[in-house]
RNA sequence: GCCCUUGUAGCUCAGUAGGUAGAGCGCAUCCUUGGUAAGGAUGAGGUCAGCAGUUCAAUUCUGCUCAAGGGCUCCA
């Protein structure tokens, strides 16, 4: 049979192994370097036969995307051969490639830890030495579980009677046998970079009411420097960590006592987060947004009529007042639940009067500070709290205004991502089975979100079925510059909660119809976003964010009025400036205003008093030189600015 | 909520195979007036997360609670 290999067309013999007609082809440093194939589109080992009428047989290269997955799906194999021939009581389940590597999870008497680690990397890397190459066997079913029950390898036999097909393929290397669907590798040889990352518990199938399992996490790569860009990658985030550099920032705390999972903001937190506030009110306002505030507290009545006391009772802080007789007897009881989201104020304010179609859309905006009880175990830093602050807002306005509406919000998106540098991926989500509303409105309300994603010229995914159960949604993943992913902008169409609330505006014919509501948030939650912002900076903010932008350090106590006087200065011109007139040697001064990492270091001497200016260091170490009071303000704001050029957004710095 | 780990000074961490504790940084005072990432001395700071139990004696052992870290589940 006849089949082309990239533009080349070899005959090969029917019955002979892809990796055979590959080799035909290709040189053989290429044919080394191919770990598997794709026999028109569909993934397929080396040594798998070439199915009858194949067309196209590409080699997967090693240094390809689809083939790192199956490096670490194999190398998910050979740890489970290692840990199995250390510990033979064990049972194995499942162990598939993630994002940045692998795990397996297995049923063991004791949790695994860290120590364990240098025994199993040890015995993996002699399965690697001695390649041995991942044999695939078709058995039956019934087969399949006999030969695993021999083992007692419960969990295999549980997954095999559960797959829905007549055979099922075995993979084996050396002494270890697994159920997998494959492809692989061919030989263990090929699995040179890996290493063990960090244990877990992890529950079998993911959920809470079966056993929990010993989740050993690990990751490999094709080459050695590979793996070493990520481990140094991890490093990395680990020193710009948020929680620790609020810390050494003096950024936030967490009061373990009196407020678990609510962050209190230090003075230098406050000062960037009401910089970051004030910049994105004055934003909204330029939009054409209203700023509003609803109310902290509604009546429980409130939450019942939106639904959320019967969807999300379990995650609401609930208050309630008193009215009491002199003996103590209840004469009456207001119960009241915070609020963990700000939609019923908006449309309080909203049903304040009858709108007319002219003054549509309206447009609220509000940080609105919600509550929500999160279980203890998910708390993380600012990432994931409970009481925080979104960036929310309400539009309200025609089914014909939705399509322009939903584009200007994708349009402060993405100035916002391009204010902070931020790549950004798009997903927007369609009908789920369970949803209320006409299929009209919903097949409006999707094309509209899709329409401005694409006007925009943005990719997207389409997550079908993955909406709201009252509207379709865009939900906005940042990057930040290690390439990690973090949910931020959401954008979500409502039909249900203007119907509950009865929203109405007069249409030109002068009948009543009901507007379409959108849920927007932008940063989504400032906590989070300002976490974000700490670990992509590494602490070191933009200088218009920063909350001190210079500090002055004199180097003896003979400069120290003159350097009073330059913070007052500069502080008139409205930047944000200290002194460090300690009695302390300037190298010390000088190291501490590097590790606050603020932006301009302005050292004041003898010779610059003499001068009537300072002598100007910047955050990363250049000096700049002598600068006059006027010329440093002048380069300061400068920098401030900075971040806006691009972008379709500015702000005032004084 | 579940599994694992942890909780000692403001921070980072030692330590006590059961006899109530120590370092560095920070803080205070003094000496030092030093030009771009740590000058020196002295001193103050701790009911060893909380509550019970075992014991002559618990920071140390046991149990529970709370909180933090890693993960699972969850995030309407």
């Amino acid at each position: 049979m006849k089949v082309s290999v990239g533009d080349q067309i070899t005959e090969v013999e029917p019955g002979s192994s892809c990796g055979a007609a590959l080799q035909k082809v290709l040189s053989g440093k290429k044919f080394k370097s191919a770990l598997a194939c794709k026999a028109d589109g569909v993934m397929l080992d080396l040594a798998a036969l070439l199915p009858d009428g194949t067309g196209l047989l590409e080699p997967v290269y090693v240094d390809s995307a689809e083939s790192l997955e199956l490096l670490r799906h194999s190398a998910a194999h050979v740890m489970a051969a290692a840990v199995r021939r250390l510990f033979p009581s064990i049972k194995v389940t499942i162990g598939p490639a993630i994002d940045n590597g692998f795990y397996y999870d297995f049923d063991f008497e004791r949790p695994f830890s860290s120590e364990d680690f240098p025994a199993i990397e040890k015995e993996m890397r002699a399965i690697v030495e001695a390649n041995e190459p991942f044999t695939r066997r078709d058995v039956s079913k019934k087969e399949a579980i006999s030969l695993f029950e021999g083992m007692g390898e419960s969990y295999k036999v549980e997954i095999i009677s559960e797959i829905d097909a007549e055979t099922v393929s075995l993979y084996t290397t050396g002494d270890f046998t697994d159920l997998c669907r494959g492809p692989h590798i061919p030989s263990t040889g090929f699995v040179k970079a890996f290493k063990l990352l960090s244990v877990a518990g992890a529950y079998w199938r993911g959920s809470e009411k079966n056993r929990m399992l010993s989740r050993i996490y690990a990751t490999a790569f094709a080459e050695e420097k590979a793996l070493k860009d990520y481990l140094n990658m991890i490093e990395e985030a680990k020193r710009r960590d948020h929680r620790k550099l609020g810390r050494e920032l003096d950024l936030f705390t967490f009061s373990e006592d009196a407020a678990p999972g609510m962050p209190i903001w230090l003075p230098k937190g406050m000062l960037m987060r009401a910089i970051l506030e004030d910049f994105w009110r004055k934003e909204h306002l330029k939009r054409g947004y209203d700023v509003v505030q609803g109310p902290q507290l509604l009546r429980v009545e409130a939450w019942q009529k939106s639904g959320h006391y019967d969807n999300y009772r379990e995650n609401m802080y609930f208050t309630s007042i008193k009215d009491e007789d002199e003996r103590g007897k209840l004469l009456k009881e207001d119960a009241y639940g915070i609020k963990p989201m700000n939609c019923i104020g908006h449309m309080m304010i909203y049903n304040n009067a009858l709108h007319s179609y002219r003054e549509l859309p309206q447009r609220y905006f509000e940080l609105g500070v919600v509550h929500r009880h999160e279980k203890s175990g998910v708390l993380h830093g600012l990432f994931r709290v409970r009481q925080f602050t979104q960036d929310d807002a309400h539009i309200i306005c025609t089914p014909e205004q939705l399509a322009d509406e939903i584009a200007g919000v994708i349009k402060l998106v993405r100035d916002l991502m391009d204010l902070f540098n931020f790549n950004y991926r798009i997903a927007v989500s369609t009908r789920p089975e369970k949803s209320i509303g006409t299929d009209e409105a919903w097949e409006l309300a999707t094309r509209s979100l899709i329409s401005a994603v694409e006007k925009a010229g943005l990719p997207y995914v389409i997550n079908e079925g993955d909406g709201a159960f009252y509207g379709p949604k865009i939900d906005v993943r940042l990057l930040d510059c290690l390439g990690r992913e973090w949910q931020c902008s959401t954008i979500q169409c409502d039909f249900t909660l203007p119907e509950r609330f009865d929203l109405v505006y007069v249409a030109s014919d002068g009948e009543r119809r009901r507007p379409v509501m959108v849920h927007r948030a932008i940063m989504g939650s400032l906590e989070r976003f300002i976490g974000v912002l700490i670990e992509h900076f590494a602490g070191a903010f933009p200088t218009w964010l920063s909350p001190v932008q210079a500090r002055i350090l004199t180097v003896t106590d003979a400069q120290a009025d003159f350097a009073r006087k330059a913070k007052e200065e500069l502080a008139a011109t409205g930047l944000r400036v200290e002194a460090d007139l300690r009695n302390e040697k300037l190298g010390f001064k000088v190291r501490e205003a590097q590790l606050a990492k603020i932006p301009f270091i302005l050292v004041v001497g003898d010779k610059e008093v003499e001068a009537g200016g300072v002598n100007m260091r910047l955050r990363n170490g250049d000096n700049a030189g002598f600068k006059s009071l006027a010329e440093a303000v002048e380069l300061i704001r400068r920098d401030c600015s900075e971040p806006f050029k691009k972008g379709g957004m500015s702000y005032s710095f004084s």
